[in-house]
DNA sequence: GCATGATCATGC
DNA sequence: GCATGATCATGC
């Protein structure tokens, strides 16, 4: 079967292992697989490597997709009476190579260049079953934890110590913490080695990851598979008459003020990608408390709408907010009442402000926000007239020269509090007209949405 | 320096 | 393919 990731890409590699979720190696790998030879224990992973993954089983000392460090392991689980996971045993890593490794530094060791970052696959052992149908249950990419870390280098030190000693025959996976001295090999007699520092041969052994510590990371990817909502009160004697769940929420973010999100990040001990589109919900979420990737169970049951501002050094917003885009033909068969745009202003909003600091953002306030019932009732003359426009077709007021379109949709000028501008794709991305476009005889339109004016956020919910 | 129209980038 | 948050480009 052919590649169907990008073996230069992480997340390209990540993305298609998780497609084994649900799966066995028999479906997910098609026919080929059926007249593979299989024999022994460790063969799921090398059956998953030669026909899923689509490369030979290697054992030299780089990663498995050693591009971008990635080292796959398959292991065993065994299942609960009450349906939790558990690893049916340790997960065995690479051999000690007891006549180098005294030789090595943990940084730049033969172990953390193959095994800093793995990507897991976790299958349900059945002995009734042929491994080809053993069920594949969780897939996810794992690196240690910091404080993890280092326990993880203090355990490889300790073996490193022993082997300089002298005493590679003593080793005994009793002597560390999380990364354990497991024996490998089918008997002793056959696996002895030399070691270093001294002439009694010793067992052959591997790195290998504590049952209990393949139990935590299989706990923590069972989690965040699951838990998809995380809730900010977790106990109701939280909340108090003294203490609302505004004001809770406000004080968990009072620490942080005047701080830099890379500041918020490193208290976390988190790693973000600032590039990334989910950063600032990222943070937000974990100075709530919440894991990344969870959504904040009381703000989507009482429909809150989280933003996150940047403000620039005179309070004004970088940039409008936008909302999502309106289609032309169902704008117009609404009434206020039941219209998509009063519904969006009746929720109730969190803003996180940011501010520049020269080049610097700090964060500068959070606050709860909803719409006074006279702005709305202000707002809705932006609405009314982008109804009465699209209605009669009459979206462009001119073309210029350079092909611009200049329009009649309510300007930033026309209302304190919303305006209407494109939010597309390009020009080409359209939603239909109800009606043909007066000036330009077009049955589409590029696709538009309202914003809420910069000026608006800075005078009636930052100033405030 | 802002308003307006246009577009980009990321993630699902 | 699309929604969403973010940003760019041009003209006044």
């Amino acid at each position: 079967m052919s590649k169907n990731y990008d073996k230069d890409s992480v997340n390209s590699i990540i993305g298609y292992a998780k497609e084994l979720k649900g799966q066995t190696l028999r479906i997910a790998c098609g026919k080929e697989i059926e007249t593979a030879n299989f024999k022994g224990k460790g063969n799921f992973g090398q059956l998953l490597e030669k026909f899923y993954f689509d490369y030979e089983p290697n054992s030299d000392a780089n990663a498995d997709f050693k591009e971008v460090g990635l080292e796959l392991k398959a292991s065993p689980l065994k299942i609960l009476k009450n349906g939790e996971f558990r690893s049916k045993e340790r997960l065995v890593l690479n051999i000690i190579n007891y006549l180098k490794v005294h030789n090595e530094e943990f940084e730049n060791s033969t172990f953390w260049k193959k095994n800093a970052h793995l990507l897991l696959v976790f299958y349900l052992h059945d002995k009734e079953k042929h491994l080809l149908d053993y069920l594949i249950k969780l897939v996810d990419d794992w690196k240690y934890p910091a404080e993890d870390l280092e326990i993880i280098k203090q355990d490889w030190e300790k073996i490193n110590q022993k082997i300089k000693e002298g005493k590679a025959h003593e080793l005994s996976e009793g002597d560390t913490f999380y990364l354990g001295a497991c024996t490998k090999g089918s008997t002793a007699a056959e696996s002895l080695r030399d070691q270093p520092f001294n002439k009694e041969k010793a067992k052959q052994r591997a790195y290998s990851l504590k049952q209990g510590y393949v139990n935590h990371i299989i706990a923590n990817i069972a989690r965040e598979e699951q838990a998809v909502y995380g809730k900010i009160i977790k106990l109701p004697k939280e909340l108090t008459k003294k203490k609302t769940l505004e004001e809770i929420i406000i004080d968990k973010f009072k620490p942080f003020y005047g701080k830099k999100p890379q500041e918020i990040e490193q208290h976390f001990g988190l790693e973000l990608n600032n590039r990334s589109k989910s950063y600032y919900a990222n943070l937000t979420n974990k100075v709530l408390g919440l894991e990344l990737n969870q959504k904040i169970e009381e703000f989507e049951k009482a429909d809150i709408q989280v933003k996150t501002i940047r403000l620039k050094e005179n309070n004004l917003p970088k940039e409008d907010i936008s909302f999502p885009t309106f289609k032309y033909t169902e704008l117009i068969e609404e009434d206020w009442e039941n219209s998509d745009f009063k519904s969006m202003f009746e929720r109730k909003f969190f803003f996180v402000f940011y501010q520049f600091q020269g080049k610097d953002l700090i964060l500068r306030k959070v606050k709860f926000w909803n719409m006074s019932n006279t702005d709305l009732e202000e707002a809705k003359a932006v609405w009314d007239k982008t109804k009465d426009i699209v209605n009669r077709g009459n979206i462009v007021l001119e073309v210029t020269e350079t092909g611009k379109r200049k329009t009649n949709f309510p300007k930033k000028k026309d209302n304190r509090i919303s305006h209407v501008r494109p939010h597309a794709q390009n020009a080409k991305d359209t939603y239909n007209l109800p009606t043909t476009e007066k000036f330009t005889g077009e049955n589409e339109y590029t696709k538009h949405c309202f914003w809420l004016n910069a000026s608006y956020v800075k005078d009636e919910i930052y100033e405030k």
